[in-house]
DNA sequence: AGCGCTATCTACCAAACGGTAGATAACCTA
DNA sequence: TAGGTTATCTACCGTTTGGTAGATAGCGCT
């Protein structure tokens, strides 16, 4: 165990923020089942013992890692929903989605890998990626009842366009993500 | 270990075929990170050993059952494009694609939880992810050049759009793939 | 300065893992 | 029916894994 000389030793939450900072690049890197307690660990410079002071068991690190990425990402969003939304506004809405997520690679690859593994009903956050997912869906689909023509079809396409757009460009970083996504959107917004 | 009564025998070629077949489904269910020896092995019911002696190790495995799916699905389509097509028969033959890849979910979801996997560049199968999707899109890519205005734009929104809509399928089998796909396809092949 | 709290470490464990070596038994052929 | 081939098994090994127990050291408070 490395870290033998040279103890850093940090409050609570300013350790707990570091750690689940570090285990998010790192699960966005290589999947949940990728990554090892002593690898979560090592990251931020300290031994397994010491990461499970702060958290109990490694199924309890991911699950704090997927509240902490909901906390910091929906929270931007919710308040501009609001006031029912025209077709212009949900449009502004999303893009803004897109841009924050360009900005965010590794966040939007660990929701890529960490949904795909999770397909797999036992796996410990397949509960938890279904209920989100379906709330997701069912959020889109308030926007777009006010004026589109199938709202449920609708939804379904756009989140699968959204989805398969950021897997290939995970995939393939030489995919201009926002030139696309602006090209659906106009035939889509136009509906 | 478990089977020590009633020893099955198969001949060579059959015996690969059973594991493969299986392999393939367990994959699909739990990624390959997800799966160990022992498991595959357990589903033909025989031993680790018994796998081994057909599959010199777990990775060997892997790309066995990645060429088996590829020499499985690829043959069926190519002999379709050998004449330069126009937007009808190129619709025809995506069709027939996802009206095939419909009939075998559990190939889609290798794939997909494969490919998700795939992302991380120490993954076994990641050049391979990496060649046969960049093949993938060029190949379709020579499709639309004949008719379409941006070929390589629309490619991207293509694939991006079945990959999507396959993800979304496989947390939710309630979605309408087939529909969907014709919907999106209506647009599509209208430009 | 000294005391207490607790974040972190060292050392360890049992289970599970991928893989190997050598024994055993099922089938084919003569 | 005997013998050889080889598909499969039993038994084992070294490593890695998630997790625990108890020692140690950094920080805040008086």
């Amino acid at each position: 165990m490395t870290p033998s000389q040279g103890r850093r030793r940090l409050p609570l939450a300013e350790r707990r923020e570091e750690i689940l900072k570090a285990a998010t690049e790192l699960i966005a890197a290589s999947g949940f089942k990728g990554v090892t307690l002593e690898a979560f660990a090592a990251a931020c410079g300290m031994t397994k013992a010491g990461l499970l002071h702060h958290f109990r068991s490694r199924e309890e690190l991911l699950i704090a890692v997927l509240e902490r990425r909901d906390t910091l990402d929906l929270a931007s969003v919710v308040d501009a929903l609001e006031p029912a939304p025209d077709a212009a506004t949900a449009r502004a809405v999303m893009s803004g989605f897109v841009r924050r997520n360009l900005a965010q690679r590794s966040l939007v690859q660990l929701y890529t890998v960490l949904s795909a593994e999770a397909l797999d009903p036992a796996h410990p956050a397949h509960a938890y990626f279904q209920a989100r997912l379906r709330e997701g869906r069912a959020m889109l689909q308030r926007y777009l009842l006010a004026w589109h023509p199938r709202p449920g079809e609708a939804a379904v396409d756009l989140l699968a366009f959204l989805d398969g757009l950021q897997l290939n460009w995970l995939r393939d970083a030489g995919i201009d993500f926002l030139a696309q996504w602006e090209a659906f959107a106009d035939r889509f917004f136009a509906a």
